[in-house]
DNA sequence: CTTAGCACTCTTATGAGGAGAGTGCTAAGG
DNA sequence: CCTTAGCACTCTCCTCATAAGAGTGCTAAG
């Protein structure tokens, strides 16, 4: 921000502009100035200042004889200079202190999605949160344990952050006390390590063994390797999508889409809906039991995991390739199913 | 479906307005229909059919003197009777064959993230894959470990899908064979019952209980009952939104938006971005990273979590209340620290 | 430096007119 | 009886012209 300089009256007016394009979404005249703002000066004064404001960049007209409205620059010089936070109420904090009560004992995951709600509702925009990204976490202790039909679960505990653990899947057989071993082996390894070394740190040891591990154990460490980078753990949550698209300077034909992505519970049960479909299920506008899907189409297949069902598919306007789509999720369902299978 | 019946000649012309404005976005005129069918009849003779199709409610016109456009019911025909789903090519097969068989040994959160982006790649269209939601599942085995300062982790697994695990905050002091105890008493209880009994048994069993457990345990059990609440640990996939926004049936002016919800991913990277904040950081339109968001503002906050920062925040266009969010994101984010802090 | 007054510009709304697309209808032909 | 050629009709879309309204830029006086 260094070399925008502005006098008071440059500074009142500036607001001015900004909060009353913040409140009516159109151009801000300098009588509108006049009319809303402390300082008493003529319309055509404000029409001077206005233009040192525009020759700095802070605000712009959309055509000669219209308003004005601020410009990236202006939020900047506002942001940084002009906004005064405006705390909550205490019946807000209040309120909000009862709800987040409830989220005390809650993981991570838990408190996320409650506080992005909470944001969401409180400020009638999207509101979004991310757990922290984990490269430069320390590995503190790693296990494998085998739970039964070629399944084995991994865990890492990092110094800091959530644990993440993951079920990995091998082709081959093993005896609990390989797996047991091979836990050893990588704890060994990996312990003080970072999760984004993690992944070379394996690599290398691998190369040192003596007779290379090859068979189910190659596979898992393949599993465990991709289980361990950066990343692959953390999740975001949002809510509120809806709230943006509602905004004037989106067309209302957007709305709809709003709702899709408001939040990811929306979108799954948008998927989720048709359950007890048998192979893939052709949901077409108004058959969409969510208002924002009436002019989508979803096709969906099913896949299975044990005993449960899973849902994949395609979501698009219903003037969509049907043919294609449908061989598409089809052929692709068919085939998770198959990966899971093992 | 049952009440509509088709003759082959009308199925026939269904079938090419249907594919026509599929291909073209627009309404599909009589004479379009007789170029691109394979029937040898006039445009008039065609109109005549495409009026009984009309009154029968598979199309309609947008106006007097236009071209005919499918309605929900026409495309619910189509694809009832008359789509002959589309194999993949053996290329394609074989691209997605060798794409799949890196997923092999992955937990479930990486296959389905793996799917849901070759789904959307083949088709161009927002693809979704969501785990089995986990109502019925019968619980296998439930373990809690400490893992040092106030922190216990939980994990069930259950006889199908995916295991899930938390960590817990307690806001009391414990010794390890406490919480061994604890967790024996917790298998024992909810050893085949499915989750979502789960609650209502560890309530039950709970009244039981002479004393009643109190202080961290009571507290404990909270956070487990949630925990183990059916949908808690359940995850959505979805990538290719873009694909939705570019479609022509919406504005240019949404299609940036498209960008923003591409993934999971997407946003996570949107919200990181700035991640030296100090306090409360506001991201102004074309200072973003993310080409899509060059109209719109992030105000975007910190916590801590040991010692790594998660972000949280709201997005919206760039005219919105600064005062108002950045007071409500500087509030939450420092509630949230404080939280997490215990 | 401020302001009143006024000419100027640009948007927006409205309506008219013409071209083009596509239909509905009718009457003739197979 | 079904099909089709021909034609009138309707509706959209584009352009142009006009008028009203909003808001500015400029200038000269206070």
């Amino acid at each position: 921000m260094r070399g925008v300089e502005l006098t008071d009256r440059e500074s009142t007016i500036l607001q001015s502009v900004i909060e009353g394009y913040v409140r009516e979404a159109k151009p801000v005249s300098s009588s509108a100035v006049v009319r809303v703002s402390s300082v008493s000066l003529s319309s055509a004064t404000v029409r001077n200042v206005m233009r040192a404001l525009e020759e700095k960049g802070l605000i712009l007209q959309p055509h000669t004889s219209a308003g004005r409205i601020p410009t990236d620059l202006g939020y900047r010089y506002y942001v940084d200079n002009l906004v005064k936070p405006v705390g909550l109420t205490a019946g807000e904090r209040k309120a909000i202190g009862s709800e987040l009560a409830k989220l005390v004992h809650c993981d991570l995951a838990t408190v996320l999605a409650g506080i992005s709600h909470m944001v969401s509702e409180a400020s009638r925009e999207m509101a979004v949160a991310v757990a922290p990204s984990g490269g430069g976490q320390v590995i503190e202790q790693v296990a494998l344990v085998a739970i039964g039909a070629g399944r084995i679960m991994a865990v890492v505990a990092t110094d800091v952050g959530p644990t993440r653990t993951a079920v990995l899947t091998t082709d081959g057989t093993f005896r609990r006390a390989e797996v047991s071993r091979a836990s050893d082996l990588l704890n060994k390894w990996l312990r003080g390590v970072t999760l984004s070394e993690a992944s070379a740190t394996i690599e290398k040891r691998l190369g040192e063994q003596d007779p290379a591990p090859g068979g189910w154990l190659g596979g898992l460490l393949d599993g465990v390797r991709v289980f361990l980078s950066p990343g692959g753990g953390e999740r975001i949550h949002y809510e509120g999508a809806r709230y943006i698209f509602r905004h004037p300077e989106f067309s209302t034909d957007a709305a709809s889409l709003g709702e899709i992505f408001d939040s990811e519970e929306t979108l799954a049960e948008v998927v989720r809906g048709p359950v007890k479909a048998a192979e893939v299920r052709v949901v077409i506008g108004a058959e969409n039991i969510c208002s924002g899907m009436t002019r989508m189409s979803l096709i969906a297949g099913t896949y299975r995991i044990g005993g449960v069902v899973g849902r994949m598919g395609v979501i698009g306007p219903t003037r969509m390739k049907y043919p294609r789509l449908i061989g598409l999720v089809g052929y692709f369902s068919k085939v998770l199913d198959d990966l899971l299978a093992e």
